[in-house]
DNA sequence: AATAATTTTTAGATTAATCTAAAAATTATT
DNA sequence: AATAATTTTTAGATTAATCTAAAAATTATT
């Protein structure tokens, strides 16, 4: 039996360990977690107890196979229940992230297997975000931050790295979603701001914007 | 703040009350709950500090109207998401309640109102009980015991006492469901055992059928 | 009305999750 | 290599929810 606590926490650890990150430090799980270092310590305790992650004292831990099963089935719950939310309960997407918050841990196989058909088994969700199939497998598509991309480069938005309510509203206002063609026609060498077109409008974007957008060069 | 046990205690005691009881006892919440009388005692004098109950000392404990709407809304909640499973998921009606007793604790205004419009404002579940609307409000249709029949009734069925699964299954394999007309033959003076007619076969039910199945007499 | 039976409460413990303050270990800097 | 700074752990408390055993109150029975 897992708790919700413990759920949060090896999902945090998922995401934490994410980008080679191997051991991902007592602190860092903190920050995260919104809550304090000892009380990491005697969560990250209790998860090696229950062989969750590999955790040796002051070397942060690691997920283990067990873990990760777990991390990846509740980013699963959570990316199918924003499509739900988005596409069935007219949400928008920078709505969704909070119910999610606690609807990825409802309990019941047949809930999500029967979701994922209702909902046409969605490869991926609002924001973007890949969602692991039943068996935890993860297809990744070549996406690259819009601050990477070149000078002349035509691109699709396919993601966004941030994915808060501030951020989401800024694209919703200025008319660029999850499939929105754009081209980059100039980067300010002083700022790093981004000049774009999209359809036939010329926007001008900062370097902070273009690097929470993931965009596929086409 | 209202946690998820606190809901509960305030749902079984809800129930329990309903029936014109006006004082639950701390025996019945506990077997309720599955917990020991203690406990109870414990949560009682809590929701009576945060005003969702009325409690004196060995008197037993009524909602008061905060506890009233906090029960209603989870009953709400715990109804539409029983519609859901069984219309958009498929799941059959004896499947639903362990996990509509999960879902009904998920905080989200929105959700719920988008969820009822979603499933186009549903009067009643999938067991024949009525959802409560926003406002708390229970539109009760006049239904009685298909025990509590005449002979010669013409009925048609709306909904279960019990909604455990044996009874559920016992129902499918006999097909009646929520809709069925019957008519009812015979009332054997013995063991109050009921021949009904459903189109045009004939079934022999028990008392203790006969004493969970409601009807309305048309 | 007294006694017995039942119900409810109290007292004291336990487990999960958290915290603060201090100690210990690790890493960075001189 | 020694010292300083930072990170992590430990020790001891706290809160929510639960439990067992015993005490207190209520209800039922003689
Ligand atoms: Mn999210
Ligand atoms: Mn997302
Ligand atoms: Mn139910
Ligand atoms: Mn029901």
């Amino acid at each position: 039996m897992i708790t919700l606590t413990e759920e949060n926490y090896i999902k945090a650890i998922y995401h934490l360990g994410k980008y080679g990150v191997n051991n991902v430090s007592t602190n860092a799980i903190a920050k995260e977690m919104e809550t304090k270092a000892s009380s990491v310590t005697d969560m990250v305790k209790k998860l090696s107890e229950k062989s969750y992650v590999d955790y040796k004292k002051y070397q942060g831990v690691t997920l283990t196979g067990k873990g990760k099963e777990v991390a990846v089935n509740i980013v699963r719950k959570h990316r199918l229940w924003e499509v739900f939310l988005v596409e069935k309960l007219n949400f928008s997407w920078d709505e969704v992230h909070e119910v999610a918050e606690q609807l990825e841990h409802i309990k019941s196989k047949k809930l999500i297997s029967q979701l994922d058909a209702f909902l046409e088994f969605p490869t991926h969700d609002p924001h973007g975000d890949p969602i692991p199939d039943k068996t935890g497998k993860i297809k990744k598509i070549d996406k690259i931050l819009l601050s990477e991309a070149k000078i002349g480069d035509d691109c699709i938005c396919v993601g966004v790295q941030d994915s808060s309510s501030d951020f989401l509203k800024y694209l919703d206002k200025n008319n660029i979603a999850l499939g929105t063609e754009l081209k980059v026609c100039h980067r300010e060498p002083f700022d790093n701001s981004v000049t774009i077109r999209i359809k036939t409008k010329e926007l001008i974007i900062s370097n902070m914007i273009a690097n929470n957008l993931f965009v596929k060069v086409s």
